[in-house]
RNA sequence: GUCCCCAUCGUCUAGUCCGGUCCAGGACACCGGCCUUUCACGCCGGCGACGCCGGUUCAAAUCCGGCUGGGGACGCCA
């Protein structure tokens, strides 16, 4: 059986954006699944609009989402004398010829036909009059006026197309550059592509490009179009739902996994599996189960996600992605042994990284802050006594675990004839500065004694 | 406008190909409860959908047709 060969064909004029970065994902996981070739290629032949820094945004999403690839990336514009034979192949066999028709005029043509009901479409004004090339002129397919092409569909099944639906597309610009439409199918065919997984808006290009191939007598490769994301409206997932680019998920404290896991599932399922580990989906991930309509994006479910992942790691593996939130909040220096134990305390309530940045602030400064209605509350005159009593207990606790700490208060309250409920709240404001965080015995362990007696007799200063 | 695609809970989806096991299952969200030193986590329970009309059939979420709704494409963008 000839290798599988899969390809995921960015055009570098913006960021790696979530359909794309789903896009890829499949393409990466059939290949994956298959044992097959997954294919980075760049597609810059919009010269107008392609950044480097679009190129170096879309590689960095790439990897940090680990859709590794196998070669590229290519780049469509240091194979411009691939296009240029092909091209020539194409007008010496009498499928492409030039027109001279301008821009403006086509533009006018355009509306005329939309005002009139037709489908605008290329009238071949120029198709026979046996133009040679020049300036101004670009080069077009010779479409069938007449039959008809069937896309077999991997995702979609059978779709039929009227060849007299479809019009003569330019395949080479005037000043040379190939367009997208021509471009892709040279490099799928010379790439030795052999399944094309995409968005599902490319389904209309698709029986043109199978033509060039027949023109070509190439042969096809699979075609499977993937349907879109969509915001809450169900338009078009764009910045007005959100996020879009893949990198600003990763600013905003999600872990690449969740977002993989998350994308994965938007139009793929596995039963009622809602996890999925790399490899799980690697072995798990085929065509079949990929759905034919557009799926909504949830923000939501994909902080469900996240949360799961949060949950899962082992605090040491947390400590490299959350390091850039600390740094960016001011925060001291620790080490990464009270990095870790703190994270631990966060693990269960933080969603993100951002959520669980902000939590970590008064483990990470020296004095807390006082939320003031906290302090009036919870630091009152009466709990002086309770804070003297547990003050001397802790001074003489030499490990400070979890169990040993629960014992001292148990004796403390004990002895007050208090609830831990009535004391815990205080001394959590004197910790923390708050009155929501993790449990106190945690929080006191990681903190240490010395922190713990500084803050509780700080605290007291507060106390009326 | 023309062509193409799609249609199960608010959202992601299972089930649809091979009609009965589905008075439709799971997950997110939401609501209630339990746990509890706060907030979470966790656990238990609840709410909630086959777009509409017709046909085929003993039987339709599943097959067929129409309608409606949504989306995509119509570039010397990709």
């Amino acid at each position: 059986m000839e290798p599988v060969i899969t390809r995921f064909p960015p055009s570098p004029t913006g960021f790696l954006h979530i359909g794309g970065a789903r896009t890829a994902l499949f393409n990466w996981l059939f290949a994956r699944h298959l044992g097959g070739k997954f294919i980075l290629r760049i597609e810059d032949t919009d010269i107008e609009r392609s950044t480097e820094a679009s190129v170096k945004a879309i590689l960095d999403a790439m990897e940090w989402l680990g859709l590794t690839w196998d070669e590229g990336p290519y780049y469509q514009t240091k194979r411009l004398d691939i296009y240029a034979e092909y091209a020539k192949k194409l007008t010496d066999t009498g499928h492409a010829y030039w027109c001279e028709c301008t821009p403006e005029e086509l533009e006018t043509r355009r509306k005329a036909a939309m005002a009139q009901g037709r489908k605008p479409k290329y009238e071949g004004t120029c198709r026979n009059l046996g133009l040679g090339p020049g300036t101004n002129r670009v080069l077009r397919f010779r479409t069938p006026e007449s039959g008809e092409t069937i896309l077999r569909d991997l995702i979609k099944g059978p779709i039929f197309f009227d060849n007299s639906e479809l019009d003569d597309l330019v395949l080479v610009r005037s000043d040379g550059i190939p367009t997208y439409n021509f471009a892709v199918v040279i490099d799928d065919l010379t790439m030795d592509v052999t399944h094309i997984i995409r968005g599902d808006d490319h389904v209309n290009n698709t029986p043109r490009q199978m033509q060039i191939y027949l023109a070509l007598g190439a042969k096809m490769p699979e075609f499977g179009h993937v349907p879109m994301i969509h915001g809450e409206d169900r338009s078009p997932l764009s910045k007005r739902h959100g996020a879009t680019s893949v990198m600003e998920y990763k600013e905003l404290g999600f872990l690449p996994e969740a977002l993989v896991n998350y994308l994965v599932r938007l139009g793929w399922s596995h039963g009622d599996q809602e996890i999925f580990s790399r490899a799980e989906l690697i072995e798990e991930f085929t065509l079949e189960h990929v759905g034919k309509s557009p799926s909504v994006f949830n923000m939501e479910k994909l902080l469900w996600l996240n949360a799961h992942y949060i949950k899962e790691k082992q605090p040491e593996e947390l400590i490299a992605p959350l390091k850039p939130f600390l740094t960016a909040r001011g925060y001291l220096e620790k080490d990464d042994s009270y990095i870790a134990g703190a994270i631990r305390t966060l693990q269960p309530r933080s969603r993100t990284l951002v959520e669980m940045a902000d939590a970590m602030r008064f483990y990470m400064i020296d004095e807390v802050d006082y939320d003031e209605a906290a302090v009036q509350k919870f630091l009152t005159h009466e709990m002086r006594d309770v804070f003297e009593r547990v003050l001397p207990e802790l001074q003489n606790l030499d490990d400070f675990n979890e169990a040993n700490l629960e014992a001292v208060f148990k004796k403390v309250t004990g002895e007050l004839n208090m609830k831990l409920g009535k004391i815990a709240q205080p001394i959590r404001v004197a910790l923390t500065g708050v009155t929501v965080s993790p449990g106190l015995f945690e929080i006191i362990d990681v903190l240490g004694k010395e922190t713990v007696l500084k803050r509780m007799r700080r605290a007291m200063g507060r106390m009326g």
